[in-house]
DNA sequence: TATGCATTTGCAACTGATTTGCAACTTGTC
DNA sequence: GACAAGTTGCAAATCAGTTGCAAATGCATA
């Protein structure tokens, strides 16, 4: 059983219809080892299945966050970039000069900004830390 | 002299000519306390100067931005907003609930941060921390 | 204080990313 | 297999921001 074929059955079972359109993002999307933009998931996708719409993905991948079945992220000026929820949280760097997005977390930072939410009586909600960084060429 | 003029002659050092929109926006943002918008500032600065366009408003803006007087920030799906630049270094918290953002600042993390891109290789060329936030209700 | 010209402005039209209205079409159910 | 409700593709709309252009203006210089 493949990774689409899991969160297939674990939409199906929360109740979302499983069309066509969605099968073949959601194959793309279990497949994909990078953060994708909408136009690019809409590409690949299209390979499977040549009439999925634009506006299908669109709907399809806010109707998949929803689920918290993805994650949906905003980096500076550029169109959003997904890719699918695991259960571990991490963050990200973006090479400023490639574009390429590494993973990374830290434990540490995230007890911190706890902490830091907690002195004032705030609690998060969710919180986003993006490194904008460069290869240091030494 | 007020913090806009300082504003207007640093500008003006560098070489960048005050007009009258200029130095109206100028005056708007060196008295905001909070993080408008393009549109908030635009709405703002028009009580001084009713022609002023929305356009010249965004050009001024992005040039302010490249003179490194004021800094964009891009919360969530929000519309960018500004705040005047001030030489200390902070991230923000923004209530979920309300969209009130709260400043704040941590070396601790920051520092962090450093280490963990030095670790892989890479220096930080900028970062952005936003901690979405809900009150405690007890 | 007047002149020249590069810069800046306002307007309207454009862009890129994403959303929406609607009629036709599927899905999962009975 | 038929039906109601959800989903699709398309084209048009939206939203934030940008841009081309002719007219207006800042400011260095005379």
């Amino acid at each position: 059983m493949t990774k689409a074929d899991d969160l297939t059955q674990a939409l199906r079972d929360a109740g979302v219809r499983i069309t066509r359109q969605r099968a073949a993002l959601l194959t793309v999307i279990a497949g994909a080892d990078d953060h994708p933009d909408a136009v690019e998931l809409h590409r690949r996708a299209s390979k499977d299945m040549p009439s999925l719409s634009l506006s299908t993905v669109y709907r399809t991948l806010t109707a998949l966050e929803d689920q918290g079945v993805i994650q949906r992220h905003q980096f500076d000026g550029t169109p959003s970039r997904f890719e699918k929820a695991e259960d571990d949280h991490h963050d990200h760097m973006i090479d400023v000069d490639t574009g390429e997005v590494i993973e990374f977390c830290s434990d540490r930072i995230e007890q911190l900004q706890t902490e830091l939410a907690a002195e004032i009586g705030y609690e998060i909600v969710h919180h986003r830390m993006e490194l904008y960084v460069r290869k240091k060429n030494d």
